[in-house]
DNA sequence: AACCCATGCAACCGCGGTGGA
DNA sequence: TTCCACCGCGGTTGCATGGGT
């Protein structure tokens, strides 16, 4: 972590230009950019920066609000889920951080991108040198997407967008504050309460897990739902979501069964049995048929 | 206690894309 | 068409922290 810059607060003026801070937040530029945002929400970041009455340039202000102050942003430690998504996501886009990003709701590239550098990475080359699963590289070029790792993880995947819509910070009967959070970065005895709160932390995959049948599932398989699991899940969904998104993308199915390969595209590439690779396939269509996870509540365009 | 090293992560940097003048 | 400002992304850096010696 970087330190605040000792003359934080202080106007630097250069030729009559602003000299601009850099470097760590200190919670005061971090309240101010969160009221701004709250209360004036979008633009310009360079406008924001100012209106905010901001030394800082846009781009650090919308990173900071992107990476950190955003009210829909899960912290903590990724689930077990949420690390078989990202692996296998990786394996079909890369280093496409932002998409990978983009249907982990609560996450950021940065924080993915870190997790994955600092943790996955080392991890998944351990257990190349342990084994001779072909699955595992620290290649930023797509690997093949037939990989050992799909199977272990894709019950968890189903789940993990199962349970994306808790991931939101505004649930029914249970407001988010994002000033309570605010003051829960810099309060960190505090902060697992604030975490779990709305639908965080342990709660995030924790209520609708089990809902799928293991036994089912398969790389061919469909993920099926007894009608009964199904509608206590969509109406749950629904109930905590508010999301009226999330209903168009993922669960609209009044088939109440889908497969894995509809849901990433994949019937017609690598479930074939043939190895494809990024590039040998229509990444966008491909990515079409990923169904976006539910928007977030609080939402920058 | 002091030092070293590995790790995690916030933030910066540079580049490419886009849209408006 | 060119220029410029802005945005978004991926790669990289650098600091705090914790564990080992």
């Amino acid at each position: 972590m970087r330190k605040p810059d000792p003359n934080m607060g202080k106007v630097r003026v250069n030729n009559n230009k602003i000299k601009l801070r850099k470097g760590l937040w200190s919670p005061e530029e971090d309240e101010k950019l969160m009221k701004y945002m709250l209360t004036s929400g979008q633009g310009c970041w360079s406008n924001i920066a100012r209106n905010a009455g901001l030394q800082r340039c846009g781009k650090s202000c919308r990173l900071r609000w992107i990476n950190y102050l955003r009210p829909d942003l899960k912290r903590g430690a990724f689930s077990p889920q949420e690390e078989g998504l990202i692996i296998h996501l990786h394996s079909i886009l890369g280093n496409r951080w932002s998409q990978i990003a983009a249907r982990l709701p609560g996450r950021t590239d940065n924080e993915i991108k870190n997790f994955w550098n600092s943790t996955l990475k080392k991890r998944l080359k351990n257990n190349t040198s342990t084994s001779s699963s072909p699955n595992n590289s620290d290649s930023s070029e797509p690997r093949d997407v037939v990989g050992g790792i799909f199977p272990v993880y894709e019950h968890d995947i189903m789940t993990l967008c199962m349970n994306s819509s808790s991931s939101s910070m505004v649930t029914a009967g249970n407001q988010f504050d994002p000033f309570h959070l605010l003051n829960n970065r810099y309060n960190m005895t505090d902060a697992p309460a604030c975490l779990t709160q709305g639908g965080m932390g342990d709660t995030f995959y924790g209520d609708y897990y089990g809902i799928l049948e293991p036994g089912k599932i398969g790389l061919e398989g469909d993920f099926s739902l007894s009608p009964l699991e199904s509608n206590a899940a969509h109406n749950s969904i629904d109930m905590k979501s508010n999301n009226n998104h999330y209903n168009n993308t993922c669960f609209n199915n009044t088939d109440q069964s889908f497969k894995v390969a509809d849901m990433f595209g994949l019937e017609n590439h690598h479930l074939q049995g043939e190895n494809l690779r990024m590039g040998e396939w229509d990444l966008e269509r491909l990515m079409d048929n990923i169904p976006s996870f539910p928007l977030l509540d609080f939402q920058v365009e």
